[in-house]
RNA sequence: GGCGGGAUAGCUCAGCUGGUUAGAGCGCAUGAUUCAUAAUCAUGAGGUCCGGGGUUCAAGUCCCCGUCCCGCUACCA
C-alpha cells in the first residue's frame, strides 16, 4: 500500500448556468466532502477545491436568452451556488471561478506550455459560420432537426429530446440561434490534443495500474481505450472564455473542458503558495469527485493533458457515482425536474443534517437510485429521529435527572458495560475502512451502529428501573452512555457535522479529534453538560405533500409547455416548381428483412411500378419485416441513391412521425396501382 | 448491433480473491418496556440470489447462452 503524506481533493466544478440539485450533491459534493471531513478530524493534510466551471457555449446562449452578458449569468449561480454549498455544510477550502485572473493565467499557460512542446496537432476544418453575426457557431448555437428523431429543437452537438450526439454537420436545416439565419460552411483551425498518442500510457497506467478503480469507472475507461482514443479539440470560435495564447488565434478560446479541470490547480494556487506541495509530489494522493458523466474527462483527458505538461502527478483514485433519480424520473435543470439546494435550505431550516444524510444512506454508489421525498421522511423519522436523536436524548435527560446534569463516575464495569464498549474500536476500525474506500454508504451504518447500540446497552440495563434498587449501579450505566454520546458526536461528524456540533454543545466539549473515537473516557466525571435539545424533528406529513405538489406543479408545467414545442413551424415557402420536382410514387413492399447490426434499419425490395429496388429504411423499431411484406406504401423515388451498410438505397419511404418519435406508415386510402404519382 | 454498468427479502442495499443453515437497515407481525420526539428492545414471518446450461467435492460468487433496466457508441435518405 503506497504511503502518502497529504492529500489533495477535487470535486467536479459545477456549471454556473443553473443551481446546484440534489443529483450533484448525492454523486459528488456530499461525499467528497465526507472524505475531506473524515481526513482533516484525522489531522491529516488536505486540501479541498472546487470552484464554478463558468466558460462555454451554454452559458452564453443563457445570457443571450435573458438578454445580460455572460459574466451577468455566472456572477448570478457563482453565488448562489457557492452560498448554497455554505449553506449545507459543504465545506471546499476554497471555492474558485475559472473567470478568476489566476485561473486565466494558470490556463493559458498550460496551453502555451503545450504548444510549446509540439503536443498539440492543428488541423482546419470546416465549420458553420454566421453571416449576419459575423461569427463562427458553436454546435450549440446551431438548431436544426435531428436526424434521428425529427424533433426540429436539435442542438448541434445533441438531440435532447432522443439524446443522440450529433455533429452540426448532421443537422437538417441548420439555422443559426443568434440571428436565426441560414450559415455557411468556412474553414477554420483549431488545436488538437492527440490523445492517441498517449493510448499505450493510458492503458497501462489505469488498465494494469488501477484495477482497484470502481467497476463503472474501470468498465466506462476499458470501453473507450479498447474502442481507441482520437484526438479531441482544444480550442472552439467564441467570445467567451481564455483566449488561446497564440499568435493569429484571434477569436479563438481555450475549450471548456480543457480549461476547467485546469481549474483544480488555479485553484490551489489561489489558496496556498504552497500548491506545488499538492500537484507535483509524488507524496501528494489525488481523489477526483466526479458524476459518471465525468469519467472520462477525469481518467483519460485531464491525465494526459497533465503527462503531457510534465511535472504533475496523477489521480490516485476517481471515485464517480452514477445518476440520482427525482421519484422515478431523470432529473433535469432545462425540465426543472429537480430539488434544488438553496429551495431546500428555504423549505427545511435547519435540517441539513436530513439532506446529508438521506443523500449519504442512499447514495447512487454502484447504480442509478431514486430519490423519493416518502424515502426521506422516512429515513429522518425512522432513524434519525428514533435512532440517533432519541438515543442521545435518553442519555442527557437521564443524566439531567439524576445527576442534576454532572458526568457520574462510573463504578466497576460489569462483563456487559465491557462487551458493549469493547464493539467501539471494531466499529472504528470498519467506518475508517469504508471511508478509506470510498463505500460512504456502508460507513454511514457504522456510524449509525454506535448509537444502535447505545439504545439497546440503556434497554438491557434499564437505568429507570435499577435505580430505585441500586443507584450506584445507575452511575456506572449512565456513564458509560455519555461515553458512548461523545463517540458518536466523533463518529457522525464527517456525515452530519451540525448535529455533531450540537451534540458537543449540549455536551460542552471541544471537538475530540478523530483519534480519541472508541475511547471511553472522553468525558471526566464531573463534567456538567447543558441542557439537551432535541436533535431532529419528524418530518410532517403536510411537509412532504408540500414538496410532492411543488413536483407534480412542475410536471404540469412541462405537459402544459410540450405541445407548443411539438408543433413544428412551417418551413419557408417553395415554389411549385421545387414541389413538382420530387417524383414520389406509390409502390407495394415485395420483401423486407432487417439489415444485420442495425436496431433500426430494415432492408426493403419494392415494386415501383417501374422497376424493384432495393430501399432501406430506419423503421425496424415500429416495424416487423413479416408485417411489411404486401404493404403498399409512398416513396420518393428521385431521391439520390446512399449506401447504407453496403447495400444501396433507392429511395425514401414517406412516414408520419408524432412528437414522441414514433413513426407510422404513410398510404393512399384504397388501393392503388404501383407507380402511381402523388401530386 | 458493439461496449460498459446493474439485476440478491415488500423497499433500499451488503455479500472482497467460490466454502458451514444467504446478511443489514427500513417496512410488516408478535411480545417486552416506559428514561425517551407513540421513540426503544427482543423474537419472527418473508429469498427457485433474473432465466437456462456448464466447471467444481463445493457457485449469489467462475465460464457459456439468453431476458430486462441504465449509460456510451454505430446505422435512420
Amino acid at each position: 500500500m503506497k504511503q502518502f503524506k497529504r492529500h489533495l481533493v477535487t470535486s467536479a466544478l459545477p456549471y454556473a448556468n443553473g443551481p446546484v440539485h440534489i443529483g450533484h450533491l448525492a454523486g459528488v459534493y456530499i461525499p467528497s466532502d465526507i472524505y475531506v471531513r473524515y481526513l482533516r478530524l484525522k489531522g491529516e493534510d488536505v486540501v479541498s477545491v472546487c470552484g464554478s466551471d463558468e466558460h462555454g457555449v451554454p452559458i452564453t446562449i443563457k445570457a443571450r436568452a435573458e438578454g445580460v452578458t455572460p459574466q451577468d449569468v455566472v456572477d448570478k449561480y457563482h453565488n448562489m451556488i457557492k452560498n448554497a454549498f455554505e449553506g449545507l455544510g459543504i465545506k471546499f477550502d476554497i471555492y474558485s471561478r475559472t473567470t478568476s485572473p489566476t485561473h486565466y493565467k494558470t490556463a493559458s499557460d498550460f496551453f502555451r506550455t503545450l504548444y510549446d512542446k509540439g503536443e498539440f496537432t492543428e488541423a482546419t476544418s470546416m465549420q458553420y459560420y454566421d453571416t449576419e453575426a459575423g461569427a463562427f457557431l458553436a454546435d450549440r448555437y446551431i438548431m436544426g432537426t435531428c436526424p434521428h428523431c425529427n424533433n426540429d429543437r436539435a442542438y448541434g452537438d445533441q438531440c435532447e429530446k432522443c439524446g443522440s450526439t450529433l455533429a452540426a454537420t448532421d443537422l437538417i436545416n441548420p439555422r443559426s440561434t443568434i440571428s436565426g439565419s441560414v450559415p455557411v460552411m468556412r474553414e477554420t483551425k483549431h488545436w488538437y490534443l492527440p490523445l492517441d498518442k498517449h493510448e499505450a500510457f493510458l492503458k497501462q497506467w489505469i488498465l494494469e495500474g488501477h484495477k482497484e478503480w470502481k467497476a463503472n469507472v474501470y468498465g466506462q475507461c476499458k470501453s473507450w481505450l479498447d474502442l481507441g482514443l482520437q484526438p479531441r479539440a482544444v480550442s472552439r470560435d467564441l467570445d467567451w472564455g481564455i483566449p488561446v495564447p497564440v499568435e493569429g488565434a484571434e477569436g479563438k478560446v481555450l475549450y471548456v473542458w480543457f480549461d476547467a479541470p485546469i481549474g483544480y490547480i488555479s485553484a490551489t494556487k489561489d489558496l496556498t503558495p504552497d500548491w506545488e506541495k499538492y500537484w507535483k509530489s509524488e507524496q501528494t494522493k489525488m481523489v477526483h469527485f466526479i458524476g459518471k458523466d465525468n469519467i472520462v474527462f477525469h481518467c483519460i483527458v485531464f491525465p494526459a493533458m497533465l503527462r503531457a505538461h510534465g511535472g504533475y502527478i496523477l489521480p490516485e483514485n476517481v471515485p464517480a457515482n452514477e445518476f440520482l433519480n427525482l421519484e422515478g424520473d431523470k432529473i433535469s435543470t432545462s425540465r426543472n425536474w429537480a430539488v434544488w439546494l438553496h429551495e431546500y435550505l428555504e423549505d427545511f431550516p435547519g435540517k441539513q443534517d436530513v439532506l446529508r444524510y438521506v443523500l449519504c444512506a442512499n447514495a447512487p454508489e454502484t447504480k442509478d437510485n431514486d430519490f423519493t421525498w416518502k424515502d426521506f421522511q422516512a429515513r429522518c423519522n425512522n432513524e434519525l429521529v428514533a435512532v440517533l436523536g432519541n438515543f442521545v436524548n435518553r442519555a442527557m435527560v437521564l443524566t439531567h435527572k439524576y445527576y442534576e446534569g454532572a458526568v457520574p463516575a462510573a463504578g466497576e464495569l460489569t462483563d456487559y458495560d465491557r462487551d458493549t464498549l469493547s464493539e467501539m474500536p471494531a466499529l472504528k476500525k470498519s467506518l475508517e475502512e469504508n471511508l478509506e474506500h470510498y463505500r460512504f454508504r456502508e460507513a454511514l451504518k457504522d456510524a449509525m451502529g454506535l448509537a444502535r447500540l447505545g439504545n439497546k446497552y440503556l434497554a438491557d440495563t434499564e437505568p429507570w428501573k435499577v435505580v430505585k434498587t441500586d443507584p450506584e449501579r445507575v452511575k456506572t450505566i449512565l456513564a458509560v452512555s455519555l461515553q458512548i454520546t461523545a463517540n458518536l458526536a466523533i463518529a457522525i461528524e464527517p456525515f452530519m457535522p451540525f448535529t455533531a456540533a450540537k451534540i458537543l454543545k449540549m455536551l460542552a466539549c471541544e471537538p475530540f479529534g478523530w483519534e480519541r473515537l472508541g475511547e471511553v473516557d472522553l468525558l471526566p466525571a464531573g463534567h456538567v453538560i447543558a441542557q439537551p435539545e432535541l436533535l431532529f424533528e419528524k418530518i410532517e406529513d403536510a411537509d412532504i405533500e408540500a414538496q410532492l405538489n411543488k413536483l407534480a406543479d412542475k410536471k404540469a408545467a412541462n405537459a402544459a409547455a410540450a405541445p407548443a414545442a411539438a408543433a413544428e413551424p412551417q418551413k419557408p415557402s417553395i415554389s411549385f416548381d421545387d414541389f413538382s420536382r420530387m417524383d414520389i410514387r406509390t409502390a407495394t413492399v415485395v420483401a423486407a428483412e432487417r439489415v444485420p447490426k442495425t436496431k433500426k434499419l430494415l432492408h426493403l425490395t419494392v415494386d415501383t411500378g417501374i422497376d424493384r429496388r432495393e430501399i432501406v429504411s430506419g423503421i425496424a423499431e415500429f416495424y416487423e419485416p413479416e408485417q411489411m411484406v404486401g404493404k403498399q406504401v409512398v416513396v420518393l423515388v428521385n431521391l439520390e441513391p446512399r449506401e447504407l451498410k453496403g447495400i444501396t438505397s433507392q429511395g425514401m419511404i414517406l412516414m408520419a412521425e408524432d412528437a414522441s418519435g414514433k413513426l407510422s406508415l404513410v398510404a393512399p386510402a384504397d388501393k392503388v396501382s404501383n407507380g402511381s404519382q402523388i401530386k
